[in-house]
RNA sequence: GGCGGCGUACCCAAGUGGUUAAGGGAGAGGUCUGCAAAACCUCCAUUCAGCGGUUCGAAUCCGCUCGCCGCCUCCA
């Protein structure tokens, strides 16, 4: 089997993947902002560095994952001075910043679960107000070293001086000169350049987030979050980074420099970008349009929002995927394919000891097309020819091969099989029994009259040749 | 102005130099079925935005044209 690959930002090539101290991958995902509900651009987002975690670990790696939250540093316009979202969120429905992120973070939190996406458990799951300690203790060392100057306005980073004026940006591809930064917004009258970013914001009294430290009362640059609780975390020099195509000019590039400035240090071996979902209009999904959907729309769509994993499956994760209600519910038809199969599967086909000897050929077809860069269109297309396989055949011995393709697809077949051969109550049973027997009789009246009152108890009824399987009826939120 | 990407069937999309252009959805026909629901079979792009070129051979490489989008400012 080949090794993974996956494709480097900083080479632009997909590379074979080789982790500093294997088995351990360290990894560090730009999470979500809290000021606002995930939009499906960002739980797309969520739903790729999932499918990398579980992907990494299916090939072995012992992954030590981090996600953090920002909850404060991330201004509405300007860099530097503008409102901080989480703020404005806070003045606009009276609340404190605290309970804002709060709200939106158990929110996410939801959303992730909806999605089966593992999140890392707290601390690994880290907020910024958490670590500002972190973060002062990393400009300090940014500022020993003469990366970082302090201001009246703040504590900022001399991009010039790190990198020089000529050098093209290591992700970006850009020049300074080519990035015509300041052109089109205000910057403050105290950066040496325009490029410069602030590290820790100082003066402005209407900040209702403030925190003391060595140069004044404050806070944090957005970027400098990123790079603390990196290293808090998983050390100074990581496996693999990962966080939307937007990032890629400014947040990351500014991570490096800063990162890189203050340890000397490579930052981070693999960056990771994956790219945006697109309205039906091909235009780009984000809060700063203001409408967007969320997964709470495809519930009241009727749609089964795990439907979306599925959907995000159907695109590499390095194109742009067009979204649409109709998309999404061809995904959930694939969905309830996996879905049948499992709750339909007896007993004895479930506890086989060993699968058939064909089904090697999807699995192996799945974990290469994953291993090639996260071919996940590839993989989902072998796990649905292995389930056709399987009813084309005859032959249903592939429930441990779809177990285990599952630890990546992430649907939760193992639970869905549970539904239909759990226990119910003893009257459900009962009446299952009854119309069982009606139907052997030919007593299809009678058959019907017991479907009904099945029904009514909110079982859904679905009939086979020796019998029948129930379960409960699905909610639609 | 700079940087980057995209255009494959009705829809979502793989494929990026070489046998018949994955897979799914929708659609059409059929098998099975008491009903309902599944499932299975068959069909569904001589063709990859257009035009040139390179090559024994291109959807895949190069050039031009048309159309669309992203980033350079908060954004996954």
């Amino acid at each position: 089997m080949k090794p993974f690959h996956i494709f480097n930002t900083l080479s632009r090539r997909v590379e074979e993947f080789q982790p500093l101290n294997p088995p351990v991958v360290t990894y560090y995902s730009c999470g979500p902002t809290v000021y606002l509900p995930q939009h499906l651009g960002n739980m797309r987002a969520y739903v790729f560095v999932d499918t990398l975690r579980r992907t990494l670990e299916l090939n072995g790696y012992d992954v030590r994952h981090v996600m953090n939250i920002t909850d404060v540093g991330h201004m509405t316009s300007d860099a530097d001075a503008g409102e901080d979202k989480v703020e404005k969120t806070a003045r606009a429905e009276g609340k404190t910043p605290r309970e804002v992120a709060d709200f939106y973070i158990a929110q996410f939190k939801r959303d992730c679960d909806q999605l089966n996406i593992r999140l890392p458990a707290p601390p690994l799951l880290c907020r910024a107000t958490d670590h500002v300690a972190d973060m002062i203790a990393l400009i300090e060392r940014i500022v020993e070293r003469g990366y970082g100057y302090v201001t009246p306005s703040g504590v900022y980073f001399e991009v010039e001086k790190w990198r020089g004026q000529s050098r093209v940006g290591r992700l970006s591809r850009q020049s300074l000169d080519e990035q015509h930064a300041g052109q089109r917004l205000e910057h403050s009258p105290d950066k040496k350049s325009p490029h410069d970013f602030a590290l820790w914001v100082l003066n402005q009294p209407h900040h209702l987030m403030q925190w003391e430290s060595p140069w004044g009362r404050g806070y944090p640059g957005w970027h400098i979050e990123c790079s603390a609780m990196s290293m808090r975390y998983l050390g100074e020099t990581i496996d693999i980074h990962s966080g939307g195509l937007d990032h890629i000019p400014v947040h990351h590039e500014n991570e490096i420099a800063q990162s890189e400035g203050a340890t000397g240090k490579p930052f981070v071996r693999y960056f990771v970008h994956n790219a945006f979902l697109v309205g039906m209009e091909g235009a780009k999904i984000s809060k700063s349009v203001g409408r967007f959907p969320v997964l709470g729309d495809l519930a009241a769509a009727g749609i089964n929002p795990l439907a979306f994993r599925l959907f995000c499956f159907g695109a590499k994760y390095r194109s742009e995927l067009a979204f649409s209600l109709d998309a999404v519910r061809a995904a959930e038809r694939n969905l309830d394919y996996f879905a049948e199969f499992a709750r339909n599967l007896a007993d004895a086909e479930a506890e086989a000891r060993a699968d058939s000897p064909w089904t090697q050929e999807f699995d192996q077809r799945f974990i290469e097309a994953l291993n090639n860069d996260l071919n996940t269109p590839q993989a989902l297309a072998a796990a649905l020819e292995l389930v056709g396989e399987a009813y084309r055949r005859g032959d249903k011995r592939i429930w441990n091969t779809l177990k285990k393709l599952d630890a990546v697809l992430g649907l939760g077949l193992d639970a869905m099989r549970k539904v239909t051969h759990g226990e119910f109550p003893a009257e459900v049973t009962a009446l299952q029994r009854a119309r069982d027997a009606a139907r052997a009789a030919r007593d299809f009246k009678r058959a019907d009259e017991l479907r009904k009152e099945l029904e009514a108890k909110g079982y859904e009824v679905k009939d086979h040749r020796g019998g029948s399987t129930i379960m409960p009826r699905r909610r639609v939120a």
